[in-house]
DNA sequence: ACTAAGTCTCTCAGTGCTAAGACAAAATGT
DNA sequence: ACATTTTGTCTTAGCACTGAGAGACTTAGT
């Protein structure tokens, strides 16, 4: 963009928005509903998943590992957004109940895989079915068209306020 | 993703990905975004409310009495979607610090109001507007059309999502 | 009146997580 | 070769909650 017509545009907006502050009550708004939206849908995914007696973290790792296949733990903190101390108490957890193993890595004696084993795997084939049937009826009040637009927007959103906070890593 | 490359990325760990239909791929997809979105922004709007010492729960606690006025600790409660217990803690936690205070209910002698001191008042005068401005800064990712569409739409989707659980209250 | 049921707040034990730091191993620089 | 920095996991202490229940009070039914 030139200067000059990006000064125009600053001159611009520097009349013609003497409400400045609708920027703010329309994104409180937007806000509201979406952390209420997220908390709501939440609800229903967490009461599905704690018929499997897990919690949705717990769920979570699972999940992951079952699609993905083994996985080094720091990746799966990455995935996950749990802290460091998150993924040991979780993986933990997991591994008490054998759904999952603790594996060595041959490259780096620091490094540890979780691998999800038979029995892990026995519960996700049972469990992960009702769930996507469980999520997907949690978002049908939005049809297919509305549920492709409200990715879009969501992930723009996302990606936007992800690049807003700056490369701060969970730790 | 073909069945088939997808299929041939599989060989690789011998990971079971069966295959779901669209409406639940659909779902699952909105899920991670909802949620991912709904991660970032909070985050943002965690970090700018910790600048006040305050935790998020506190601050909607102080705002809600702020902008509202005295309520009955219920009342609070429904507002915030915190339990009971919750409450109590929260309130606790504010009035220690001279921000807000109990008040006897004149019509229930088991109620009590909690409303916001004039301490409480200078700092949310003081920190509010600075909160606005970073929660409008952290959707400014989305124009003001793609908010609007995005307000429709959640809105729309934590309406279904909350009636889909029921009347089922927070204890 | 009296009882039963409902409502409002608080208490308390328990939980899932975070943050900070410790330790070991690996990568990098000198 | 060695020192430094970085990386990957685990440990520990502590926190912000939740859930179940109790006590105090009100309301409704008879």
């Amino acid at each position: 963009m030139p200067a000059a017509s990006r000064a125009a545009k600053e001159h611009k907006e520097a009349v013609e928005t003497p409400r400045y502050d609708e920027r703010e009550t329309r994104a409180l708004g937007l806000w509201v509903v979406l952390s209420r939206a997220a908390a709501s849908v939440s609800s229903l995914s967490t009461a599905d998943i704690a018929l499997s007696e897990l919690t949705p973290a717990e769920f979570g790792v699972l999940e992951l590992l079952y699609h993905k296949g083994p996985l080094l733990l720091g990746e799966v903190q990455k995935k996950v957004l749990v802290s460091s101390g998150g993924v040991t108490y979780i993986v933990d957890r997991l591994a008490d109940r054998g759904l999952i193993e603790r594996r060595l890595c041959p490259n780096d004696r620091r490094a540890r895989y979780a691998a999800v084993t038979r029995k892990g795997k026995a519960l996700m084939k049972q469990v992960f079915p009702r769930h996507a049937k469980a999520m997907a009826d949690a978002l049908a009040s939005l049809n297919p068209e509305e549920q492709a637009q409200a990715h879009e927007l969501l992930r723009k959103l996302g990606l936007g306020a992800a690049r807003a906070m700056g490369p701060k890593a969970v730790k």
